[in-house]
DNA sequence: ATAAACGGGACCATTTTAGTCCAGATTAGA
DNA sequence: TCTAATCTGGACTAAAATGGTCCCGTTTAT
């Protein structure tokens, strides 16, 4: 049963997709039009994305004539959470929290520190999956073996889509 | 370091305050006016993430002259996971996925497996985590014990904003 | 020089989210 | 029976976030 549960971006959907493909071609240098054609993403779109990636430090860029985009390390090395991280941003944070202590209602809050637990618990798993895993080539992801499909992604459909995108619109 | 992950969001943030407030008053049926004069949230807004919890059964309302609103079960048997259910509701489900496999490219898709798996893996922690802890009432929650707190709850911080507001709020 | 790229933003349209309000149904108690 | 206090459902508006596009400047191989 269930449904979902974190909702991913379409940036950050876009971003993934990207990504992947830019995994599945290291040592070349992909422009943005290029990699626009391969993922069928529109051109002015997958060069924000790209900005943003660029920014984040997870591709490397060649700017002037023959430029393009590189994964700047390994898709091994590359993680969910730092996908997330860059595209996502250092959003929330919202009033309280901030990490010091300044709450001064330490009676009724034990909140925080629950959430900080589930919020601990999402990042590991988040940085326990790789850039590879989620381009497919990386095959070594049957942790999912065993669990009757049950539950729907919901994360993910979108990259789904962009590459279905990528194979049927010809005509 | 980092900063969030998930982004809950702000009626999600006061169903959880209203249901730590529920919680600590247990055999209590508290009206919707007497909640938001606790809580100090907005009175309509109140009334409608109550409805919502209603219908997502995780409060039982009696109608009528002194009527109100309690737990429907106990504070240890509600999970965060079900409070994001409730309210964030059976979102996303965009495109594939949908369980089934309608997806012609297996090809590159290897995407969705790990999505889901992440997926997963959060859906679990979401589980472990009792209405009661976030309230304050378990405290059986040392499990961020040994990490220091370098990262922002980000999540819960509008709780805290709400249960700060309680306090400071009467000039 | 020139053409093809990246880089940084401004900008607008659309969607989502928050929050308010109102009219109807329900029920304890006078 | 009548009334007042509640819940119920949904419509509605204002504000914010998101997605996408465009433009102009800089870089660089040829
Ligand atoms: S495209 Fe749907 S699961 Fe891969
Ligand atoms: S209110 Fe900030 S951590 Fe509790």
């Amino acid at each position: 049963m269930v449904p979902f549960m974190i909702r991913i971006s379409r940036m950050t959907d876009y971003a993934t997709v990207l990504l992947a493909a830019l995994a599945r071609d290291p040592e070349a240098c992909l422009s943005a039009p290029a990699l626009a054609e391969r993922t069928r993403i529109g051109m002015p779109t997958v060069s924000k994305v790209l900005k943003i990636l660029q920014r984040g430090g997870l591709v490397r860029s060649t700017r002037g004539l023959h430029g393009g985009y590189s994964l700047a390390r390994p898709a091994q090395t590359i993680s969910a959470a730092a996908i997330l991280d860059a595209l996502e941003g250092p959003v929330a944070v919202t009033d309280c929290s901030a990490g010091q202590g300044h709450c001064e209602i330490e009676t009724t809050c034990g909140v925080g520190q629950a959430w900080q637990r589930v919020n601990l618990a999402i990042r590991r798993s988040l940085y326990d999956v790789s850039l590879a895993q989620l381009a497919g080539l990386d095959t070594q992801n049957f942790a999912l073996r065993g669990f009757e499909q049950q539950l729907n992604p919901a994360i993910g459909g979108r990259a789904a889509a962009a590459l279905r995108r990528d194979k049927s619109a010809d005509a």
